[in-house]
RNA sequence: GGGCGGUUAGCUCAGUGGUAGAGCACCGGCCUUACACGCCGGCUGUCACAGGUUCGAAUCCUGUACCGCCCACCA
C-alpha cells in the first residue's frame, strides 16, 4: 500500500505501470485455467512493415477494453499478440529500406551484409538473403510496434507473441495445408487467374480493388465468312462484317470468338457463323451466351483469352481455345502466326504485324494496335473517351491481367452453404455486421487461390519428381513428413533424394510458391491456441471467445478464419466477433496517410496520455465510424485529473467509518448498485460504450453534487460522518473498478495509494457487493431523498448564479417546496451546509423561493 | 445495379412508443481549505423530407432525398 500524494499529477504514469505490470506479470495467461474460466481473444496481427496510426490505436483500445473488464471478472485472459510480418508488405519495404531485389536464381551468400546506403539501382541477392533481411527489419519494427502498444497500456501477454513467418507459424500453415490437400480440399490447377503484372503473381477475389480509369471505347470491324447456303435466310440477313466495341483493341491477337445475347434477333442469324479477326485473319466463331449484354456496345462482344473474368466464363462455358499473348511481365509474348494455335488467313501479314507488339506492354500496344486498325480502315470512326472500373490488385499499381499458371486452390465455393450457417452460429457484435459476411460469401465466384509467385512467406510443404528429360512432374509429388515441418523445399531435401539430385533428371524439383497471407493469417486461432503442438493450451483456449477486428476485413480475415477452422474443425473459431469501425477525419473520410492528416500514435500519446486517447477511442462503439476528435481527448484527459483529485479526497479521511446510515449515502449507494448492474450488462453485450458513458456520468455526478453535500457532514464526528466516510469509500472503490478498463493508469495509480495488488486483477463490482453496505436491500426511498436534495440544491445554485453571489454570501432563509417536506428532516442538514446556508431560516410553501444575505458593506 | 449503416443543438454524439438530452464550443458568474487542469449558471432544436399506424412517433411501417461503407459493373 501507498500513501496519497500532495500533488498527485498524470505524468510519468504511463512507464511507472508498464513497468509494474510487466514486473509483476499482472497481464500473464494462467495456463492452469480450465476452459470454462478462459476468455481467449484472437488478437489482429497488425502489419509490421506498415506503421501503426490513429486506427490501430482506436480498435486495439476497444479489445483492451474488453480483455480487462473479462480479467476482472475472473477469466483467464488470453490475450496473445502477432505481427503480420510474411507477405508483400515485408518484401517491398525491405526492397526500399536495403536497396535489394530478390532473384531467386542466386545461391545464397553467407556473408552479405547490406549496403550502408541503399544502392541505385538495387543489388540482386538471393531468396534466403532475401528473407533474412525481413527476417532482421521485421524484428526491429516489432520491437517500435511493442512499445507503442505497451504504452498505449495493452494488457496482452508480451510472453505470447507470435509473428506470422514464425517457425510455429510456418508449421501450422503447412501442416494445415498438407491435411486440406490429404482430404481433397486443396488442389493445384493450371488456370487462367487474375495475376499482377509488377509484382509477378497470381492474387486471389479478395484482394481485387475497383478503381476508376480513364479508357476508350473502340469500335472494330469483323468480316463475316460466308456461311453455308443453307443456312442463310437471304443475302440480306448476312451483313459483310459484324462491328463490336471494345476498350482493349490490343487483345484482337487474342481474340477466340464474339459473343451475343440468345435472343438478341440481331445477331441470332450468325450464331454458329464465323468472323476473320481484323489485322491478324484469324478464323473465329460467332457463339451466344446469356452473359452477352445486349445494351452493351454494339451488343456483340470479342471474347479474348483474357481481357476479364468473363472472357474466362466464356472460355470455360464455351469451350473456347486458348491464345495467350500476355506473359507474366504483362508485356506481348513473342509468338509465330501459323503455327499450331495462331493459324491466320496471312500468316505472313499477321506476323508482321504482331511483331511490331512483341515485347510491348499492354499499353502501348494498345497506341500501336489503334494505329494499324486505322490504317486498315478497321477501325470505325475515333476513339470514344470513358471512364470505367477496373480491377486491381489493392496493392498494386496496373491493372490486373488474367494470365494461365499454375496455382494452388482451397475449395470454398462447395462450402458456401455451410460457411452461411457458420455466419450465422457466429454472434456478431454489431449484428448487422454479418450481412457484409453473407454479402461476400453469396457473391464468391471461384475457389480460393492460395499460391503466390513471391519469396518471403509459407512456402508450399511440396517437391515433385522431375522425369528422365528433366522436366518437373506436377502429377508426382513428394510430400514431407508432418512431423519434419516447416520445411523449405527450396532448400530442404525430399526423403530418398540427394541435394545434388535438385533439377535434375530422375531427381526433384521443390515447388517455388509461397502461401497468400491470408492462408497463413487465417489459421492464427490455430498458431497461438497450440494447434497439434501443444493438446494441453489448446483445451483450455480452443475455440475462442472473441475475434476483434475491422469491417474492411471481413472479406478476407474474418471469411478465410472461418473457412479454415470449419474445414478443419468443423465448428467456428470463436463464439463473439466484435468490429470495430474506422477513425475518419473531421470531414468524414477514412482517414489516410495521402491526406497528410495522419497524426503519429505515440505523439498523440504522449500530448493528451494514454487513457485520455483511450477515453476517446472507448467512445466508438462496435462498428461506429468515429471522427478524429483532440476534443474527446481532452475530457478524457479532465476524467482522469478529476479522479486522481477526488480520490485524493475521499481518501482523505478513511475512518472511523460507520455503517452507511445516512439518508443520502444510502441513496448514493443505492443508485450506485444499479450502475453496476447497468454497466456490467452493457459489458456483456459488448457495449463498452454505454458502460464506459454512464460511469463517467455517475463519477461526475459524485463529485460535484453528493461529495459536496457531505463534505461537511463527513469532516464531523459521529455516526453520520462516519456514513459518509465508509460510503464514500465504497463508492470510490466500485467507480475506480468501473472506470479500470478504460482509464487503467489512472485507476491503477489510486488502487495503488490505498489497495495492495493491481486494480486489473480485482474483482468485478457486483451489485451484491455494493447493496451489502445497506443490509442487502435496495433503499429506494433514499433514492427519492437524494433526488429532492440535488433538485434543492440545483435551485439554489441557480439563484445564487443568477444573482452573481460568491458563495461566501450566505442564504437567509429559503421556502422549501413541500414536496420535499417529508424527506427534509434527512437531507436538509446537507443541502444547507453544501450552499452555504446552515444558518438560513426554513420555511415550506407551494413553490421555492430564497434570500441571501445583504451585501456587506466595505 | 445489389446490400448495409447513417441523417437529432454550431461541433461530436446518446436517446428505439410517453414533456427533446450529454459533452465540447459559446455567454455570464464564482478562489467554495480535493481539484481554477476547478465549480455554478445560461443560451441553443421544424429530431433530413413526405405519407401511414397509434390516444400519443426522434423512436414503428412505407416511400423519397442526401452522406458513408461493402459488393458487382473492363465488350
Amino acid at each position: 500500500m501507498g500513501s496519497v500524494p500532495e500533488k498527485p499529477a498524470l505524468e510519468g504514469l504511463e512507464e511507472k505501470w508498464t513497468t509494474r505490470w510487466e514486473t509483476d506479470g499482472v497481464f500473464r495467461f494462467d495456463r492452469s485455467a480450465a476452459r470454462e474460466r478462459v476468455y481467449s481473444i484472437d488478437t489482429p496481427p497488425p502489419t509490421v512493415s506498415g506503421s501503426l496510426h490513429v486506427g490501430h490505436v482506436f480498435s486495439y483500445t476497444h479489445t483492451d477494453v474488453i480483455a480487462r473488464y473479462q480479467r476482472m471478472r475472473g477469466r483467464a485472459v488470453f490475450y496473445p499478440m502477432g505481427w503480420d510480418d510474411n507477405g508483400l508488405p515485408t518484401e517491398r519495404r525491405v526492397q526500399n529500406y536495403y536497396g535489394v531485389r530478390c532473384d531467386p536464381s542466386l545461391p545464397y551468400d553467407p556473408s552479405f551484409t547490406p549496403p550502408a546506403t541503399p544502392p541505385k539501382p538495387p543489388v540482386a541477392v538471393s531468396r534466403p538473403n532475401f528473407v533474412e533481411l525481413c527476417t532482421t527489419l521485421t524484428v526491429e519494427d516489432e520491437k517500435a510496434f511493442e512499445a507503442l502498444w505497451r504504452r498505449l497500456g495493452l494488457s496482452v501477454d508480451w510472453g505470447m507473441t507470435y509473428a506470422t513467418i514464425s517457425r510455429q507459424s510456418r508449421r501450422v500453415s503447412q501442416l494445415a495445408f498438407l491435411r486440406s490437400l490429404r482430404r481433397g480440399e486443396a488442389y493445384q490447377l493450371e488456370a487462367p487467374t487474375l495475376w499482377d503484372i509488377d509484382f509477378r503473381t497470381a492474387v486471389a477475389q479478395a484482394e481485387l480493388e475497383d478503381r476508376e480509369m480513364p479508357g476508350a471505347y473502340h469500335r472494330v470491324r469483323f468480316r463475316l465468312k460466308p456461311g453455308l447456303a443453307s443456312e442463310g435466310t437471304g443475302p440480306e440477313s448476312s451483313p459483310a462484317s459484324i462491328e463490336i466495341e471494345t476498350t482493349r483493341p490490343e487483345l484482337i491477337p487474342a481474340c477466340v470468338a464474339l459473343v451475343a445475347h440468345p435472343d438478341d434477333e440481331r445477331y441470332k442469324p450468325l450464331f454458329g457463323r464465323e468472323v476473320v479477326t481484323p489485322l491478324f485473319g484469324a478464323s473465329v466463331p460467332i457463339r451466344a451466351h446469356a452473359l452477352a449484354d445486349p445494351e452493351k456496345g454494339t451488343g456483340i462482344a470479342m471474347i479474348c483469352t483474357f481481357g476479364d473474368i468473363t472472357d474466362v466464363t466464356w472460355w470455360r462455358e464455351l469451350s473456347l481455345p486458348v491464345r495467350a499473348i500476355l506473359q507474366a511481365n504483362g508485356t506481348f509474348k513473342p509468338l509465330t502466326w501459323g503455327g499450331p494455335g495462331w493459324s491466320s488467313v496471312d500468316p505472313t501479314a499477321a506476323q508482321a504485324r504482331y511483331d511490331t507488339l512483341a515485347g510491348l506492354p499492354a499499353a502501348k500496344a494498345r497506341a500501336r494496335m489503334v494505329e494499324m486498325l486505322k490504317e486498315s480502315g478497321d477501325l470505325i470512326g475515333e476513339p470514344r473517351s470513358i471512364t470505367h472500373h477496373v480491377k486491381f490488385f489493392e496493392k498494386g499499381d496496373r491493372p490486373l491481367e488474367i494470365i494461365t499458371s499454375r496455382q494452388w486452390f482451397i475449395r470454398t465455393m462447395d462450402e458456401r452453404p455451410a460457411l452461411l450457417e457458420r455466419g450465422k452460429e457466429l454472434q456478431w457484435f454489431p449484428a448487422y455486421m454479418r450481412a457484409r459476411y453473407e454479402n461476400w460469401v453469396n457473391g464468391l465466384t471461384g475457389d480460393w487461390c492460395v499460391s503466390r509467385q513471391r519469396f518471403f512467406g509459407v512456402p508450399f510443404p511440396v517437391w515433385y519428381r522431375v522425369d528422365a528429360n528433366g522436366a518437373v512432374d506436377h502429377s508426382s509429388r513428394i510430400l514431407p513428413d508432418e512431423a519434419s515441418l516447416p520445411i523449405d523445399p527450396s532448400t530442404d531435401v525430399p526423403p530418398g533424394f540427394e541435394g545434388s539430385q535438385r533439377d535434375q533428371p530422375h531427381g526433384f524439383a521443390g515447388d517455388p510458391d509461397v502461401m497468400d497471407t491470408w492462408a497463413t493469417s487465417s489459421l492464427s486461432p490455430f498458431i497461438v491456441c497450440g494447434w497439434e503442438s501443444d493438446p494441453d493450451l489448446w483445451s483450455r483456449t480452443y475455440p475462442m471467445d472473441l475475434r476483434p477486428q475491422a469491417h474492411d476485413i471481413i472479406r478476407t480475415w474474418l471469411f478465410s478464419t472461418v473457412l479454415r477452422a470449419h474445414l478443419e474443425t468443423q465448428h467456428l473459431p470463436w463464439k463473439h466477433a466484435a468490429i470495430s469501425g474506422w477513425v475518419l477525419d473531421p470531414d468524414r473520410k477514412k482517414m489516410s496517410k495521402s491526406k497528410g492528416n495522419v497524426v503519429t500514435p505515440m505523439g498523440l500519446l504522449e500530448e493528451h496520455g494514454s487513457d485520455a486517447v483511450r477515453y476517446w477511442a472507448a467512445k466508438g462503439g462496435p462498428g461506429v465510424d468515429t471522427a478524429f476528435d483532440a476534443g474527446q481527448m481532452q475530457v478524457g484527459r479532465r476524467l482522469a485529473i478529476k479522479l486522481l483529485n477526488a480520490s485524493k479526497f475521499v481518501l482523505g479521511k478513511t475512518e472511523p467509518a460507520g455503517p452507511v446510515a445516512h439518508v443520502l449515502d444510502r441513496g448514493m449507494l443505492t443508485r450506485l448498485a444499479g450502475l453496476v448492474a447497468q454497466s456490467t450488462r452493457a459489458f456483456e453485450e459488448y457495449d463498452y460504450t454505454s458502460a464506459l458513458r454512464d460511469a463517467e456520468t455517475f463519477f461526475w455526478w459524485f463529485c460535484d453534487d453528493h461529495i459536496e453535500h457531505v463534505k461537511r457532514r463527513r469532516a464531523g464526528e459521529g455516526a453520520e460522518a462516519e456514513s459518509a466516510t465508509a460510503s464514500c469509500l465504497t463508492a470510490l472503490s466500485v467507480m475506480l473498478r468501473l472506470l479500470a478498463p478504460f482509464v487503467p493508469f489512472v485507476t491503477e495509480e489510486v488502487w495503488s495509494w490505498w489497495r495492495k495488488g493491481s486494480i486489473h486483477t480485482a474483482s468485478w463490482p457486483t451489485e451484491t457487493e455494493v447493496l451489502s453496505a445497506l443490509g442487502d436491500r435496495p433503499d429506494t426511498a433514499a433514492v427519492d431523498a437524494l433526488t429532492r436534495a440535488s433538485e434543492i440544491s440545483a435551485l439554489i445554485r441557480r439563484e445564487r448564479s443568477l444573482k452573481k453571489l460568491p458563495f461566501g454570501v450566505p442564504v437567509q432563509s429559503i421556502q422549501v417546496p413541500v414536496a420535499a417536506r417529508e424527506h427534509w428532516t434527512a437531507i436538509g442538514g446537507d443541502v444547507l451546509a453544501g450552499n452555504n446556508a446552515a444558518a438560513a431560516r426554513i420555511t415550506f410553501g407551494e413553490d421555492f423561493a430564497i434570500e441571501f444575505a445583504p451585501p456587506v458593506k466595505p
